[in-house]
DNA sequence: AAGCAGATGTGAAGTTCATCATATCTAACG
DNA sequence: CGTTAGATATGATGAACTTCACATCTGCTT
């Protein structure tokens, strides 16, 4: 019965599209859903950002995601009858994006083997992400949170520069704080001590990472593959 | 096409075992694999305790999961051609434990869609369980960390008493530290607070937990099911 | 019963981090 | 161009946590 012919799939999570409900603009700064809110959808999306974060209850807000083109929100109630979303979608660039009803994509998943396939890849490489960026918060203090951040932003929406890699996303001081689970000054003086030290810059709220290696060595990166170290 | 009728499915996860390449029994302090191992094949538990960690460079240890009957375990490297074990699987308690190859598995997967759906369900539940976990560990301090792994454990090793839940797994502080992420003496020092006020009392190194709601109310527990908060 | 190894308990000192306070910068807008 | 709101920068203080040191306890072995 084992047999090592590798399966093979024909089709990529973006394929999900064909089974969209409808196609949504959303404006910056509005939420694509917010926790608490019915669940029966989840979302591809198709042009812009979105970040996904819980918010506690006294206020704070723990950044979990940035997701753009092709990635998929909303999943986590799926293969559960748990009727409500558990994080929040914040809109930070306008958007394009594609609902589908979840009873759908789960008879879908049902029907297409490789539709199940594609999407359980995907789960796994999520799970990934998510593990091993706890992991880096856990382990290595404030520090080590920011700098495996900042990495993982490099990977997402890094864009390379002649002198390094610059992060085409504009980012407060705080909003970088809730992705730590930092203080909005903690974080502020570890990116001045960077800046000092010549590893990263900031124009117009941008950061450019001069050298990503500094990062990853404080840390004890393992290099493992860019796809797993991102922050969508 | 949408439509409401909700998809049943007629198996449970522990049918893997029919796809099961051997059975193995394995003692107590022996590993059942390592970080960087091959990883060709994933485990499904049928008796006794298997403790997943992970071990950083300057030798710590942060501890994920203890995994006991019909868990499965070395399922990240599923759907990648990840060739190696991210993960230590450390047996705690002498197990019984069936192995699967990966290639089966995956092939399994895209032929059956009954197991594809629940092995889903699984990967979905098992990351809302790490998700939240974590953020009990960034969002709550070391001690939110050490309250939120006790919690977990009554959900998922916890026995019924008069006076409590009884935690039916020997731990030692650094065991108990490795899973938040501190050190062992504040791990102690927590713990015989938790003792002074009388929420936990501590025999033949087994924890009874006699005001689980106190440590609720103390990391702002929202309540979740069980199923999702546990340490398994 | 003595001895030993591993686990627990706890003070003291140092580090990391949050919080509060306040000053400065920057971009947007009349 | 000056005003203003929001963002950044930084000192000071205290709380949380780690580390080191050492004492004590506990169960196991001979």
């Amino acid at each position: 019965m084992p047999n090592t012919t590798k399966v093979t799939h024909s089709i990529e999570i973006k394929e999900l599209l064909q089974f969209a409900d409808r196609t949504i603009q959303v404006k910056k700064g509005s939420y694509l859903f917010q926790e608490g809110m019915e669940a029966e959808e989840l979302y591809l999306i198709l042009g812009g950002k979105v970040q996904i974060s819980k918010v506690t209850q006294d206020g704070r807000e723990l950044a979990l995601r940035i997701c753009g083109e092709n990635d998929i929100c909303g999943e986590l109630t799926l293969f559960t009858d748990a009727p409500k979303y558990l994080l929040s979608a914040l809109i930070l660039e306008d958007a394009k994006i594609a609902a589908i009803r979840k009873d759908v994509i789960e008879k879908e998943i049902f029907h297409n083997p490789s539709l199940a396939f594609e999407f359980m890849k995907w789960m796994s490489d999520h799970f990934r992400k998510t593990q091993t960026k706890f992991r880096d918060l856990v382990l290595n203090g404030k520090k080590g949170a920011l700098f495996s951040t900042l990495i993982r932003m490099t990977n997402s929406y890094g864009v390379h520069k002649d002198t390094g890699i610059l992060i085409d996303l504009p980012l407060t001081n705080q909003e970088l704080a809730n992705f730590c689970g930092t203080s909005r000054e903690s974080t502020n003086r570890i990116l001045n001590d960077l800046k000092r030290e010549g590893i990263i810059s900031i124009k117009k709220g941008k950061i450019l990472v001069h050298d990503v290696d500094y990062l990853r060595q404080e840390i004890g990166c393992e290099n493992c593959p860019a796809v797993f170290c991102s922050i969508d």
